[in-house]
DNA sequence: CTGCTTGCAAAGGCTTTGCAGAACA
DNA sequence: TGTTCTGCAAAGCCTTTGCAAGCAG
């Protein structure tokens, strides 16, 4: 895990890998707050400022990716390979879309001097008034 | 205008009028502050509070379509037929993907029971360092 | 009358910032 | 010793809410 942020440019300090601990324990999707109370049950103590400087930090060298799909908050990704997702939007919950269940069949030509980021594809979904 | 409100269950009042004037004059994308500014730069007087809930009414009847790409503010987008977004991450701007540029190969199926709401493609873009 | 709409100000929730102390090289 | 990192509390921003006054049918 040392070597995992050391690679991306991350000085890992005691903190930073108590946050990539959960981060990356697996593939998951959590809000700063969320990341705040893992840590803080694991035993650690972290304040919510550093926390939202290390996702910050992990976003910018590339370690997490940002989903922003709440206008409440932010997710983090600890998958960073392109991917897409589901939003329940009933329930908060977000899901990764099967990589094989999706794919472009034409994408645009980007404007010269642009670079593209990212690409998310965010289907948002509820629950079928219909099958109540 | 009046009859655009009432066919999608939206009582006309003065404000809302006001408000779908600025959103459908043209198709675009504006965040409620801008709105707010434009309603009030045409002389009329509308508060914030109304703008957010015109909106939040507005995006619940199918009239405009909320476009979350920015962790911090919502834009409405006065187009609703679904079509996808560049987002420029250094200038905030929110263009629209050209149609006929981007298509799907294929597409998920969402679990029973589940409804789709919307589908967006976001492709995040920058400047290219490059280019500089 | 009765219910919907508006507006002001206050409250709320997430995120950032200022700054002093701690940790590290 | 100098730089980076951390944490607390305060500030900031967007958005929502409470509630009284206004309007419409």
């Amino acid at each position: 895990m040392e070597k995992h942020l050391q690679a991306h440019d991350v000085t890992p300090t005691a903190q930073r890998l108590q946050i990539a601990e959960v981060m990356f324990r697996e593939p998951q999707h959590l809000s700063a707050e969320q990341i705040l109370a893992f840590v803080k049950r694991s035993g650690a103590r972290v304040s919510k400022a550093t926390v939202y400087n290390t996702l910050k930090l992990f976003s910018e060298k590339g370690l997490v990716r940002e989903v922003i799909v709440d206008p409440t908050r932010v997710f983090y990704d600890s998958s960073t390979h392109v991917h897409h997702h589901f939003y329940n939007a009933d329930t908060g919950a977000l899901t990764d879309i099967p990589s094989d269940e999706i794919s472009f069949a034409q994408l645009p030509t980007l404007p010269s001097g642009i670079r593209q980021d990212d690409i998310q594809v965010i289907i948002r979904v509820r629950k079928d008034p219909g099958s109540n």
